[in-house]
DNA sequence: GTAAATTTGTTCGTATGTATG
DNA sequence: GCATACATACGAACAAATTTA
């Protein structure tokens, strides 16, 4: 079950994360029940060729996240089991992509006032240092959160964004209220990351899950960008479906 | 996209490998344009709040996966940038690499002979049991893992297909030799799942890290399905993209 | 064409963090 | 807890190549 991946000495990435990533991995795969008990120190330290103070290290952090339990004198229990929200079959929910979702189940988390830097620049077509709006939002079906988008807007152009979306929980109605009547989608891009520990807790997701990181521009209808998305998606509630039609 | 203007500390991840991330996200996101310049060290040193050492480490290592290139005394520019991968309705990994100047290459990876189940049956447009092939694919550029893929076809209709695919290394050469000159994708579902320890080994990625998971069904021309495959794609090395087109 | 400014490349030293025994 | 070795990060200077004025 195990393939030693040999532990990188020199990859900036410190041996105790290393052992975090691949214990937290076996656990979410299973190896472990929940209430199980974790083989001891010692023998994960000769299992994995370090000392065992680094495997120390690498519980402490496992146990700092909650997934594991260290009892004197007893042993480390995995405490909390992976979390699985099984909602039947796949949601298919290709017009999230897009930030287009129409229906009003956006709830906003957050939102804050920046410049744009290098890379929001570029994909709003705006200068640097232009004054960015930034919306923190949470989608949420059936009960189940699935996405936690962050998204930017330039802000003279919709300066009123927050408290409209607030209200109305709808993308597409807050920039009608702003004037702006329609838009399309430009490209997106995705990839996946193991979720980060703010949108694990947003999404109700066990730290070690996989997320699909899309990346998506909106333009308005005269092909100016209007808005940038980076939206973290469920992997395990949701799939995404590009059509090959057209 | 990272909007991670916060560098963690005491993460276990070396300062420089989280600006070398940072730098390659934003690359694949096209802040810079393929043999664009980069901004100077300093300047990169003092966005990130860091020495300029520290950033050089980072722009060190991207330079060694051939993503930059720097000359002395002219600055730091973007040598190749990290695959992306459009999909659509003519989706062809060979067309994808050599369109962006890398060399592809397919290799076989094990095949089998085995009989359609509920799932396969009902995407191929089959007889539940009918003979199929099924072929694992690795496919890589610049010698670099990229994907692993498990493709199913019908067998009467390919009856040759694993000698020709070992023997070109392209899916479409060996559909030719069958007779078929054509396909175009019906449809791409995409998620997100931990690398399971077969592809970890196949991809060179450590177990705990997330994969793309694309399925897809490829029609003929006359509109029938052709194949099916299920591809697990490396989501630190590749970006899907959708075009909004479509 | 020369000088100044920029930008990458290199070499010291020092302090801190990580991993071992 | 302590001593040791190595990796990481910072700071200051200087050298080399290129661009700009």
């Amino acid at each position: 079950m195990t393939t030693n991946s040999t532990l990188d000495r020199s990859a900036g990435i410190a041996v105790w994360r290393q052992i975090m990533e691949t214990l937290k991995a076996e656990i979410v795969s299973g190896a472990f029940e929940k209430g199980s008990r974790l083989p001891p120190e010692s023998e994960l330290a000769s299992r994995f060729g370090v000392n065992r103070h680094t495997v120390r290290r690498a519980i402490a952090a496992l146990t700092s996240d909650g997934i594991l339990r260290a009892d004197q004198g007893r042993g480390t229990f995995v405490a909390s089991a992976p979390l699985s929200y099984p909602i039947g079959p796949r949601t298919r929910f290709s017009e999230i992509v897009s930030g287009q979702l129409r229906a009003p189940s956006g709830r906003l988390i957050g939102s804050a006032i920046e410049e744009a830097d290098a890379l929001l620049a570029h994909q709003l077509g705006v200068p640097l240092g232009t004054v960015l709006i930034r919306v923190e939002t949470l989608r949420v079906a059936d009960g189940v959160p699935m996405i936690v988008a962050t998204s930017w807007f330039e802000q003279s152009r919709v300066p009123n964004f927050v408290a409209d979306y607030a209200e109305t929980g709808s993308i597409t109605a807050a920039l009608q209220r702003a004037g702006i009547s329609d838009y399309r989608r430009k490209e997106t891009r995705i990839t996946a990351e193991l979720v980060e520990t703010r949108d694990a807790q947003q999404l109700g997701l066990a730290l070690g899950q996989p997320v699909m990181v899309v990346e998506s521009v909106n333009l308005d209808m005269a092909g100016k960008p209007l808005q940038c998305t980076r939206a973290r998606v469920a992997a395990d509630r949701m799939q995404l479906v590009v059509s090959g039609d057209t």
